[in-house]
DNA sequence: ATAATATTGACCAGGTCGGTCTAATTTGTT
DNA sequence: AACAAATTAGACCGACCTGGTCAATATTAT
């Protein structure tokens, strides 16, 4: 629908998505002000009405956007071809890293909207929130070597434990570096000691 | 400071207090409505401030005694003499779910103060925190028996994944049984799943 | 019956809400 | 340079909500 705000400079664009995904990421829908948006967007709020009718409209505008950019960004970066699964799942702990920092507050706008009671949503969110879990799954679970692990462990259950282990690794790490620019971070240090988790890991659960 | 506020029945009480830990905990203080939380509580809109002076000393008395509740209810709960660091944290991880159950809101209320940046804090809540973190650190780590371990891994390491492991358990589980009551749960069969998961922890990290 | 305590909700001034609109500025066209 | 069109800011609107007060009422204890 927002016609004129497909003509904006980019930067300005960015400026407000990105105002408004962190003020309904942390207010909601009902308590997120526009007054705060166009504040933090630096624009007047004229505009935000000019470029979106109404609060709803934005909000459906921002729905869209993340979606298809976590489609595009990450879930689909993801390398089917690697039958390792602890190799896979590092390959797809990066690229949400990465995105992360090109897009801070993406994956906190959609871990709203799917805390979000589902009378609240359309039906058409609801498929996009489904559809999107069903290829995030299989983007992890499919084609994977299960010959690689040890055969005195439940497999379903080691990945389980392995998937919990490493999200918990990433939200610590995100937890440690937050705020600072990834640039800023010491890259090197950080792939290794992640490498040496991983490791730990195949030599815990591999063969 | 509310000395009134002691001498309630102790239900009333408790519908106050969990009412206000909701409210708190969804919008955080500034946006935290007293309104709402005399609706939820069922009482007039000046008893709350019969009780309390002000929005600011129900905040301040809820720490006290979210900071008091966990540190009896859980912390001291954690069995130390308990070498194994698996059985250890397993022990630990029932009595958080037990006390979940029964104070639904303190953690999520507890959750939100930790995020809270430092500044708007007072010192006196800081030390607490602090202290609390303290505790349960050493209530998780101290007097572990390391040669459990096997000895081709980091015990550290393993000892952080273990712990992410399990908390990444506990996050699904309650994801899952959100808004049952604990006592409906079929409680035999979940704890035999944990033990499930916990032994291929043991067969992966221990000799 | 009287005094003390507990309780309510209408009410206050101050502020924020989503949204509108006018007036000014910038840009494009000739 | 002149005019038209598109873009922008922010004062402004009524509706609503805020933390907090207080006079009136109900309950309890003596």
């Amino acid at each position: 629908m927002p016609k004129s705000f497909h003509n904006l400079e980019k930067e300005k664009q960015q400026r407000i998505i990105n105002a408004a995904l962190q003020e309904f990421a942390e207010k909601g829908y009902e308590q997120a002000s526009t007054n705060q948006i166009v504040k933090n967007a630096g624009i007047g709020k004229g505009m935000l009405f000019y470029y979106f009718n109404n609060k709803q409209e934005l909000y459906d505008y921002l729905i869209n956007y993340c979606f298809d950019l976590v489609q595009k960004g990450y879930v689909q970066q993801i390398d089917l071809s690697e039958p390792d699964f602890i190799e896979r799942f590092r390959q797809a702990s990066m690229s949400k890293l990465t995105f992360f920092d090109e897009n801070p507050y993406v994956f906190n706008f959609l871990g709203v909207i799917m805390l979000t009671e589902d009378e609240l949503l359309s039906s058409d969110t609801r498929n996009k929130i489904k559809q999107l879990q069903q290829i995030a799954f299989d983007s992890i679970y499919k084609n994977i070597d299960y010959s690689l692990f040890r055969e005195d462990v439940d497999v379903q259950k080691a990945m389980d434990l392995i998937k919990w282990s490493m999200d918990g690794y990433r939200e610590y790490m995100s937890q440690k570096y937050k705020g600072e620019e990834l640039e800023n971070v010491d890259m090197e240090k950080l792939t290794l000691e992640f490498t040496q988790y991983l490791d730990t890991l195949k030599t815990a659960f591999y063969k």
